[in-house]
RNA sequence: GUGGGCGUAGCUCAAUUGGUCAGAGCGUCAGACUGUGGCUCUGAAGGUUUGCGGGAUCGUUCCCCGUCGCCCACCCCA
């Protein structure tokens, strides 16, 4: 018997229509902002996200999926940014346009232990927007994913919110975290002494509470904000408010990858358990750069779609079937329910038939498990007078009907499919 | 990478302190006056015999070890 390998998941019919779902309102709110889809392939060449991400974050070192092609070294993506910039600059998107919005979803890759909320292949939706440094930029981002959780009539959720500052403000700040944090090294948990030496900032959002303990006491807040970065945070505060967009700053909220600088948010969910990030996303105004590109700011987020998934109701939906179903006794009728078919599909009528050889009983509650609105009931009786049997199956009342008005009365009464 | 729990029919679960043929509900399929579903009733199929491999035992689904997988937490992150 073969299994998928861990960490992965079939999502099968039922599923993937609230998948569908999802992905029809958010494609619909990306594009009242503007956003336009980009896909990128889902493989890269491994040193560009050990370029973006930052070679010592937990991902590259020990969670992304690496392909070995003779000399080179490949990897599958294990999020979304890294290769939107890459397209951004490898194509010179930049000269036609400086400033550009994308969106993108599907599947994203990494090495993890998998748990609720947490696979190994999992799905992002998300969307950059690369060219500008204005601070009305992070509110459209943070309004935008707000509005899709409403849109999704996800409540609940909380939007978090801080800035790191520049690259310098950052330098600053692990300044004085090291100076700091010194002499209590060995107060902290070992993880986080971990985290002192390779990933200083990282400290700042340890959940052990003797850890938060230490932190509060130093009381940063935004000391280590150069004005500009000040004042960029204090504009994306009074946008969200303008904008009523809840939000909660959280001075010690710290993104794990490196290229993230000034504002940083995370949108939280309590019934997600350990995993509790919806989505999240942040400033990165050095990468395009850094990459090899134009000097330009960017931001960007991502909301987990499984998790979406998850917060959604629970029940799955099921498909109203805008469906007509057809049954005939006998191989005369047979014939005739095939053309029947074909011209029904033809005039976009979603139409299905049995195909095992059920009995009218049969066929009947088969078209009732579908869920099916119509079904036409084609036998020797039938065709005489040439007319076929509609039985509508909520009401379970049925006429005849010649086969000349029938397209047209099933048109008015059932969504076409264009 | 670390810790804990779990692994029995398609699904959800049962099986007295290890001891007659491993059960139920749901679902599936077939019937209930010969061309009619949803409700009800009746019946049947379905487990290579309990993830896999070993061990202890006269004997184990139930004990021990290993392994794989799932779940939860740590960690990390969306």
């Amino acid at each position: 018997m073969w299994k998928k390998i861990p960490g992965t998941k079939d999502i099968l019919p039922e599923e993937a229509y609230s998948w569908q779902k999802i992905e029809e309102l958010t494609r619909r709110i990306f594009s009242l902002y503007n956003y336009q889809e980009i896909r990128p392939p889902i493989i890269e060449e491994e040193s560009l996200f050990n370029r973006s991400l930052g070679k010592n974050t937990e991902i590259v070192r020990k969670q992304m999926f690496v392909i070995r092609n003779k000399e080179d070294l490949y990897a599958l993506r294990p999020e979304g940014t890294a290769s939107i910039v890459r397209a951004y600059i490898e194509n010179n998107l930049d000269k036609q346009m400086s400033f550009r919005k994308f969106y993108y979803l599907g599947p994203m890759f990494r090495l993890e232990r998998p748990q609720k909320g947490r696979l190994r292949q999992f799905h992002h939706i998300g969307c950059e927007a690369i060219g500008s440094s204005d601070a009305d930029l992070d509110v459209e981002l943070i309004s935008l994913a707000d509005k899709i959780l409403e849109g999704l009539s996800i409540a609940d959720y909380q939007i978090q919110l801080n800035s790191l500052g520049c690259a310098k403000d950052k330098a600053t700040l692990t300044k004085i975290l090291q100076k700091e944090l010194k002499a209590k090294t060995k107060k902290l948990c070992p993880d986080c002494q971990n985290r002192f030496k390779t990933n200083t900032l990282r400290v700042l959002d340890c959940k052990k509470e003797t850890c938060q303990e230490i932190i509060r006491k130093l009381n940063l807040q935004d000391t280590h904000l150069c004005s500009e970065c000040k004042l960029h945070f204090a504009k994306v505060k009074a946008g969200l408010d303008l904008l009523g967009v809840n939000y909660e700053v959280i001075p010690y909220l710290v993104r794990g990858l490196d290229y993230y600088t000034r504002t940083v948010f995370e949108i939280k969910h309590p019934a997600l358990g350990a995993q509790d990030a919806l989505a999240a996303g942040g400033r990165y105004d050095n990468l395009v750069r850094e990459l090899g590109g134009p000097d330009v700011g960017a931001m960007g987020f991502a909301f987990g779609m499984e998790r979406l998934l998850l917060v959604r109701n629970q029940k799955p939906e099921t498909r109203s079937q805008n469906l007509v179903y057809i049954i005939s006794l006998g191989e005369e009728a047979k014939k005739e329910s095939l053309k029947l078919l074909a011209e029904l599909r033809q005039n976009g009528i979603p139409a299905d038939t049995d195909y095992e050889g059920k009995s009218l009983k049969g066929a009947l509650r088969a078209a009732n498990d579908l869920g099916v609105r119509y079904v036409l009931i084609i036998g020797e009786n039938e065709l005489k007078k040439n007319v076929v049997t509609l039985k509508d199956m909520t009401s379970g009342e049925q006429r005849e009907i010649k086969q000349t008005e029938l397209i047209s009365y099933l048109t008015e009464r059932l969504h076409k499919v264009p």
